[in-house]
DNA sequence: AGATAAGCGAGACGGTACGTCCGGTCTTTCC
DNA sequence: GGAAAGACCGGACGTACCGTCTCGCTTATCT
């Protein structure tokens, strides 16, 4: 019958909520994922380990939470007016995609907004532990791409759906495979840190993106 | 000078070594990479740890000498003949590139084929598990993409540049961000999960990538 | 001054201490004191290791604590009512120290039944093992002597000192060295294994201390 | 038939022997026993673990074994000529047995010597180790007594018959008990460390032995 | 207001795995 | 065939964390 286990969400601790936030994303940077470990986690941040487990169902959980709190506060500071939920970026770059009609342009914009979030020490190492730990599990990763990844790529497909009804792109290409065009070979580039991720690279993909690989008429 | 403490090479068991490769291909593959333990391989493989731990310094590059050490053998089984390392394909998929002239159909014929190896149940935990490794462990991520992923990844280059001098791709596009453009969206969609990986992906990724986002006049 | 590190003893299992003092004693019996391990004790207990290693030191100082709560248990059974803890004599056997005016009698009596201790089997394990421990760590053997040997030597002390004022032993004579000529050959034949420890060796040791080897006017 | 295990003792190496000899006693006297190991003995000697292996079955015995050596050698040293294997004392102290008459003063002559050994800090460690070990390993224990105990003891039995046909000493006290009568004490004393170990100590333990406990007509 | 109960800091607990060390055996190469 | 060297299997060591479980203590609501 009763659930004789949730927890009532309401008592709960604001305090400890941010204290846990903020000393998982420390340790993370400091020490990195691996070694980072819930009681260290619990320990920093002057709390019970309980508290932890109570909230959360594993150390990647918290810090996904913990990210994503970090980007809604870095979205409200720049915004100066808090987000809801799904329009917040991943690192609290963009408010909105531009528009200026100049559609490579505007490309390069976005992806260059990106590159320098990639190359942000103080974010990579939350990301990258969070699209690691997603790699190899399923349920979090699919949690990951919805909460933090999503939101984000959908508005690619807004400016490039307007962009094809304005005719600046083909009517064949699907606007999904035309993002993945795009930001594969940047995530690519990063994951696998196969050559520097720089604003040169962000435009030539876009370049080569728009105007594809073989010669025009 | 002397290193002072390493092994002589000379003496190691291969009976040992393989053992070890088995049994921790054996173990990713039925519960995961997480649940693999180096105490648990060695009980698979009937050895020590230490034998482990002399040979290796981490789960995770025993894991990578596993794989590759099954590259190797799948390569050879395919090719009749052992072939040098660096032509030694992640999966022993590919054993040349083809070159039918038509660069398209030769690309989607690689693409396809690299799906394949993508969703193929069998290496995607171990796959999976070491680029996520890699993602976090810069050292071993390098390891990584030079065994493993940059041999493969040349062989896309010189077939690019080949279309390159016959004409049939721009001469201003840096080949290897063409591949980028290519394998790019590939990952992307396998490492986070977002959408199905099929055949008819990989061609769109082709046409998308050949022909340009862009109309043409 | 704070010890940064002391576990909270308060919270102490009590439960947990019990299990991890018989099967202490258990293994040390069916398999000796060697072959014992601190990882045998926690499984045989049903205990995690690192609750052992929170509380003791050193496999011998569990033995010996075991040990000291078998005798204090043993000596609890036996007396009707719990003695204080610096009157528990190592095996239980003697409440006090007899006092019948005949000090010869009164000796032999309190030796045979340390011959009857040494001679049981169930101690004999445990008992030789902390001696001989003790012998190589001086830190440990001070320990069992002070929390075993001592309040029971002290009991002869007393006696002896009793008939020395009552004029049945010479004035000249320390007591402590009376003491140690009745015990050490006990002890001597016992660690040593050099013959059979019997009621009548306990008995010509007491007739030899006390007449003394030269003959008599 | 063959036993196809005895190492040909016809072909052993001195060499290796006496080196690790030396090494088990530098070690044992260096770190104690129990950090002692057959690896660090045999790196000390320059020897394969093996070849120690094969002539001895345990640590203990190789330090036994490197014990009478050393005893031998230092009573070769000493007394000019070497002396048959039982003869020898165990550190090597007393070529024979005083006999001057005197009973008493023969007697504080040897104990005090024994107390001068035992109170030697280069064969402190290694004698408190065998006997330890002996305390716990009949058999190992057996040998002690047999190879360095009763050489030694036998010559108070002798000397004591002596005294006891001269009538020196009661013809009802059994030499042997007489002999743990005057030993045991600075064994107890020395094993359990008690009291320090001093010449006056041996002095009034002889004393009352001989005199014994009760007062005298 | 007093009772009830939940969250909380703390940390002991039963466990699992770590990475190291050593015991004893086996194998290789030299002498 | 002994000896130096050292890899090997096994297994205990002592440590670090896991996730669970009590403890009192502090709130915070509900009679």
């Amino acid at each position: 019958m009763a659930t004789t286990k949730a927890p009532d969400a309401g008592r709960r601790s604001d305090r400890s909520r941010r204290a846990i936030h903020d000393a998982a994303l420390a340790l993370v940077t400091e020490q990195g994922y691996r070694r980072t470990t819930i009681e260290g986690i619990a320990a920093r941040a002057g709390v019970g380990k309980q508290t932890i487990y109570r909230w959360w169902p594993s150390k990647a959980a918290v810090l996904m939470d913990a990210f994503l709190d970090l980007a809604g506060r870095t979205a409200e500071d720049a915004g100066g007016a808090p987000q809801p939920d799904g329009a917040a970026s991943s690192g609290g770059s963009a408010p909105g995609f531009p528009d200026t009609g100049d559609l490579a342009a505007d490309l390069k914009t976005v992806l260059r907004a990106t590159v320098d979030e990639l190359n942000n020490p103080v974010l990579e190492a939350v990301t990258r532990a969070l699209t690691a730990e997603g790699i190899v599990d399923a349920k979090l990763g699919a949690e990951f791409v919805q909460q933090l990844l999503d939101p984000q790529l959908a508005l690619y497909v807004t400016r490039l759906r307007a962009a094809q009804e304005a005719g600046h792109v083909r009517a064949e290409v699907d606007p999904r495979i035309a993002l993945e065009l795009l930001i594969g070979p940047l995530m690519h580039r990063w994951l696998l840190r196969t050559l520097p991720l720089t604003h040169a690279y962000a435009d030539e993909v876009v370049d080569c993106a728009i105007g594809g690989l073989t010669p025009r008429a």
